[in-house]
DNA sequence: GTTTCTGCAAAGGTTTTGCAACAAA
DNA sequence: TTTGTTGCAAAACCTTTGCAGAAAC
C-alpha cells in the first residue's frame, strides 16, 4: 500500500488529537487493498475477512474519518447508496463515466475537462474547488451485439 | 405554466393507460410553479399549500411518474436526499455548479462542455447518453469578504 | 363495473447515535 | 488516569409497499 496513505492518516490523527487503533488500521488496509470503489457494506465485508469483530458502526465512523482527511471521496455513481473512491491520492483530478447498461464505472483524466471546469467556474463568479464530472453512457458492446460481458458477469455474480 | 408540461404528462398517461387525478394536477402545479430544485419533503409542503389532504406516498409516486415522462430529473446536489430539477424541458443540456460554502446551485449551459462530453465518451468506447456535469466551487464573495449573503440568508431561514 | 389511485400505516434499507465497557496515550 | 474509541442495540431518516376504500374511466 502507498505509504502516503498511512502518513496522511497519522498526520490527521495527531493534528486532531485522535487515536490510532487496530480497527482503524484494519479498515484502512481493506479500503486501499484495491482501487475498486465500494460502499459501507462492501467495506464491512472486506474488513471482516481481516478481522471478524469489526462493527458496522466503526465502519461508518472510520469512513467519515477518511473522508475528512481526504483519503477517500464520496462519489455519486447514480445508485441509492454512498460509494467511496480510494483513488484520488493518485489521480486527484479524475472523473467518472458510468454505464447505464452494465453499471461499469470507468475513471478518466482529461486536461481539457479540467481547463473547461476552471473556465466555467470563474465565468459564473466562483472559485474552482473539487472537480467532479460525471458522464452517463451506454455500452458500445451492448448496442452492437445486444450483449455486454460485464452485465452478464454482474448478473452471474448476483446469482451466486 | 408552460403548456408543454400538461401536454407531455397527458400523453404519457394516455400511452400508459394511467389516469388523470386531482392529486396529480395539484402536485404538477406545485412542482412547476417555480424553477427551483426541490426534494420530496419540500414538494409535499408546496403541494399542501394548495391542497392539505395530499399524502406523502402520493408525492413519491407522482415524482416517479414525472421522472418517467422526463418532466423532472433527479439531480445529485451533493446532499443526502434526492433532489428534482424541473428545468430540463427548457434547458435540456444544462449542468449544475454547487457552492460548497452556501449550497447555492447555479445552472449553466455550455457548448464546449457538451462537445467535450461526447468526445470523452466515444474515446472510452461508449455511446453518449444523458449529460451531467457537476462543478463544486467556493464563493468569490466569501473568500474576498469572509461573508456570503446567500449563506447568511440560508442561516436566517433556518432559525425561523 | 372495472381498474387505477389514494391515504394510511407499517416495513424497508441505510446511516447515525447513546451508552457502558474498553483501549490508547 | 484521562479521553477517545468500540460494539451493541436502538433510533433516525428517507423511501417504498400492502391494503381497503375512493375515484376515474
Amino acid at each position: 500500500m502507498d505509504s502516503r496513505i498511512k502518513e496522511r492518516l497519522e498526520a490527521h490523527l495527531v493534528a486532531q488529537g485522535l487515536r490510532r487503533t487496530k480497527q482503524r488500521d484494519v479498515i484502512v488496509e481493506a479500503a486501499f487493498a484495491t482501487d475498486d470503489h465500494f460502499n459501507a457494506d462492501e467495506l464491512l465485508e472486506k474488513t471482516r475477512k481481516l478481522d471478524r469483530t469489526i462493527s458496522r458502526a466503526t465502519i461508518y465512523r472510520t469512513l467519515q474519518l477518511l473522508v475528512d482527511c481526504d483519503l477517500l471521496r464520496e462519489v455519486d455513481l447514480g445508485r441509492d447508496q454512498t460509494f467511496y473512491d480510494p483513488n484520488f491520492l493518485d489521480k486527484p483530478q479524475h472523473n467518472h463515466l458510468i454505464c447505464l447498461d452494465c453499471d461499469r464505472v470507468v475513471e478518466f483524466e482529461d486536461e481539457n475537462a479540467a481547463l473547461l471546469h476552471d473556465c466555467i467556474t470563474r465565468r459564473l463568479g466562483f472559485q474552482p474547488q473539487m472537480k467532479s464530472m460525471r458522464i452517463q453512457a451506454k455500452c458500445d458492446e451492448l448496442s452492437r451485439t445486444g450483449q455486454c460481458k460485464w452485465k452478464a458477469q454482474r448478473e452471474a455474480a448476483m446469482q451466486a
